[in-house]
DNA sequence: CACGATATGGCACTGAGTGACAGGATACTG
DNA sequence: CAGTATCCTGTCACTCAGTGCCATATCGTG
């Protein structure tokens, strides 16, 4: 009778109010499942490991994602960063669920871990990506730190928008973040070290956070010069 | 009869070796614990999770890093890469045991989510370190993007070690990556970007892969200038 | 040796997760 | 519409992870 999606509703919601009422150790995939109204069994072929009732979303957001990566162009880093925006979205819209989940997620190991998990998911994505696009000879490596630095940020964005959802603006931060990350691992930023450039039309410079006037940083560098 | 730390290391070969030759999912924690000489019941004393036998190194580790955290002073990013360098020294030690065990968590999804919570473990540490370092507003945020980029830096130097164990020295290019993590992260890179240089006794300027004079450097930021 | 502390083993139990089978709904085809 | 293939769900039964409880070593210490 009822529809996939809101089943799945009924599931999410009814195993976060089980959850929150009997604590999580204490409340079985049996008690979920017939509260939705279907059995242990078709509970467990929605969902092959019981934590992750709680995270169902998280199974779409990476199918967006992954297509957004697929589809888009532009500066590597920005649009690893920038395929997360739905993520963000979703998340924001569902506040008040989210806020539940993580609060639950505080003190149940288990549930910390799956989130975790989940999150790796996001960042194995953004890394493929990266190594796509990146050429040379350690881009996977870069590809691969750069992914983490942005879902942790990401990761970190969410946090402080549900210790303080209304001060806080969780699109903005997540931006300003994720500019100065493409500005400090960006092109410019960490790239091959060896002797002699491997962009020589278009060198590596990067000046943050100076008042100074091109030539005082120009006798900079040169003092700073090894 | 046997020492605990001679126990700890038949149990975990003991379950390498099952884990190999039966699977992963036949092995049952029973398996392990006879074939070690030990009852079920001890088998989950000594490792609440089963896969956690395979691990039981990093449990040990982590304490060495938090140690060396807590008594190490400098430059705050350089610090808490360096810690990780006892579990680096410790795992190429250990080189065909952590082949092998790599081995079977590249093809067993329990094994390879335990390794990346252990993982978190250590980026956890680092993290909490890194914002007891760091003042201001966000460094809590920082603290945890910088603690995921060395890790993921630290995981990529392993995974690349046991590809070409013969050729590449893990120790340097853990180095390589930690300077340039550093270089762009750290004093002179991320930090607040707000108008006003908030270090104006140190303004940022991170100069890479350039060939180039002080004054075309000048030249190129002057135009770069926003 | 005696005795308290700590580690181990045995037993029983709950619950996660899965395979096999059966019935029912649904969709496709003539 | 009837017939049939397909998919979805529920039931049953089973294995095994993980845990509490209690009895029994085993060990350090006086």
């Amino acid at each position: 009778m009822p529809s996939p999606a809101e089943l799945n509703a009924r599931l999410r919601v009814g195993a976060l109010e089980l959850f929150e009422a009997k604590g999580f150790d204490a409340t079985t995939a049996e008690d979920i499942a017939t509260a939705a109204g279907i059995s242990r069994r078709t509970f467990f072929r929605y969902f092959p490991v019981r934590e992750d009732v709680l995270f169902s979303d998280h199974a779409v957001y990476l199918l967006l994602v992954e297509e957004r990566l697929s589809s888009a162009s532009g500066e590597p880093i920005r649009v690893a960063g920038e395929s997360l925006l739905p993520v963000l979205e979703g998340l924001v819209t569902d506040a008040s669920f989210v806020a539940r989940r993580a609060a639950l997620a505080r003190d149940n190991v288990p549930l910390r871990d799956r989130e975790v998990l989940w999150m790796r998911e996001y960042q194995e994505l953004l890394a493929a990506h990266l190594a796509r696009q990146d050429l040379g000879g350690r881009s996977a490596i870069f590809a691969q730190i750069v992914a983490a630095a942005v879902l942790a940020a990401f990761s970190q964005v969410i946090v402080r928008w549900l210790e303080s959802p209304a001060t806080e603006d969780p699109r903005a931060l997540f931006a300003e973040l994720l500019d100065e990350i493409a500005e400090s691992m960006g092109e410019s930023g960490i790239r091959g070290r060896g002797p002699g450039p491997e962009h020589p039309e278009r060198p590596g410079v990067v000046v943050i956070n100076s008042g100074l006037s091109a030539e005082q940083i120009a006798h900079l560098i040169e003092g700073a010069r090894p």
